[in-house]
RNA sequence: CGCGGGGUGGAGCAGUUGGUAGCUCGUCGGGCUCAUAACCCGAAGGUUGUCGGUUCAAGUCCGGCCCCCGCAA
């Protein structure tokens, strides 16, 4: 089966290569244009294009896909269907006329939940016991199209984003496989959303990555492992960005204001009260530091208990 | 040329107004002995990222280079 394959960051690279490897003919994959990434901003190209650069694919990195030039590039291909991953951009509908087996989508959340930019580290943070990935015909607005494929996995409590975000993909790649097979035969589901249930999860901000000491110790391991190993969860210390990657809810009740370091424990790493409970603080970082086991971070600096986080 | 922090014994850090390097941990040796963060004594281990400059003297000042990281995009 042809079709052409959109899809930017690393959450597509499992679903491109599944393709790539079960033979779909894919005559043109389309990707961001290379971008001033990190330090010194130097352009950066995005995975999927090195992985289409790997295979030999061709590949074209339009600035607008709402002009008539791209519309011709995608007909010309005369795809079934066009599959997007983690594109970023949502599709005009001149777009998603073209393929006569429509547009397919595949989503990092259990839609209706979690439509948007961040599914995976929202539902984290939200402490969800569940997550999971939807396959979907797409429409011209964000995560509403109809459901074809879903496949849940139950969390522990104690994976982060990247574990996550890493299994998901795998299971995408594979959903989407089984997805195409069916939609090629004509014999796959199509449910429609139920749009009363829907919820959203937007662009992560500087905000939500900010500790809020104040909150239930569960709440904040929760944020501090949706958002770990990136962007990472901080707090404050002495006028110095601190992230903590890792940290474990203190059963045992103690005393204290939210933020205050009430235990070191230096095999271990130290407890900070929280608005409700305590939270044993496992990995940090300093800004402009690596990133090292609390521990360590005991061992070099001059912590103390009833030092104050945040604020 | 986006802004900024940093490269100091195995690890994490400190080094004040420039005068040949210190802390916590670890390691090795010895002692003590039932310590839930064991303790005591002792020892080894650093040409302070690199190249060059200023100076009687530089980890500490100046310049180049390499590497790491935070922010912003």
């Amino acid at each position: 089966m042809r079709l052409v394959f959109m899809g930017t960051s690393e959450f597509a690279v499992p679903s491109l290569r599944n393709l790539i490897l079960s033979g779909f003919d894919i005559p043109l994959v389309v990707t961001q244009p290379d971008r001033p990434a990190k330090r010194g901003r130097k352009l950066t190209p995005p995975p999927v294009k090195v992985l289409a650069e790997e295979y030999g694919i061709p590949l074209i990195q339009p600035e607008s896909i709402r002009t008539p030039d791209f519309a011709g590039e995608i007909e010309r291909r005369e795809p079934k269907v066009i599959v997007v991953v983690a594109y970023g951009k949502i599709l005009p509908e001149n777009i998603l006329g073209i393929p006569p087996l429509g547009c397919i989508n595949v989503h990092g959340s259990l839609l209706p939940a979690y439509r948007g930019a961040a599914p995976v580290q929202r539902a984290l943070m939200a402490g969800e016991k569940m997550v999971g990935v939807t396959t979907m015909y797409m429409d011209k607005t964000m995560d509403t199209g109809d459901i074809i494929l879903q496949r849940a996995i139950d969390l522990t409590g104690d994976e982060d984003y990247g574990e996550t975000i890493h299994r998901l993909s795998g299971i995408g790649a594979d959903l989407l496989l089984e997805t195409l097979e069916q939609v090629e035969w004509g014999i796959n589901p199509r449910i429609p959303q139920d749009h009363s249930r829907a919820t959203y999860a937007p662009p992560l901000t500087a905000e939500d990555e900010l500790i809020k000491w104040e909150m239930k110790s569960r709440n904040i391991r929760d944020q501090i492992r949706g958002l770990s190993p990136e962007p990472g969860a901080y707090t404050w210390l002495n006028g110095d960005k601190l992230k903590i990657f890792k940290a474990q809810v203190v059963e045992t009740e103690t005393a204290g204001l939210p933020g205050e370091v009430v235990r070191l424990m230096p095999d271990e790493g130290f407890v900070v009260k929280a608005g409700q409970g305590a939270l044993l603080v496992l990995e940090v970082q300093r800004a402009g530091r690596k990133r090292i086991s609390a521990a360590e971070f005991l061992r070099g600096s001059r912590l103390r208990e009833g030092d104050r986080l945040g604020g």
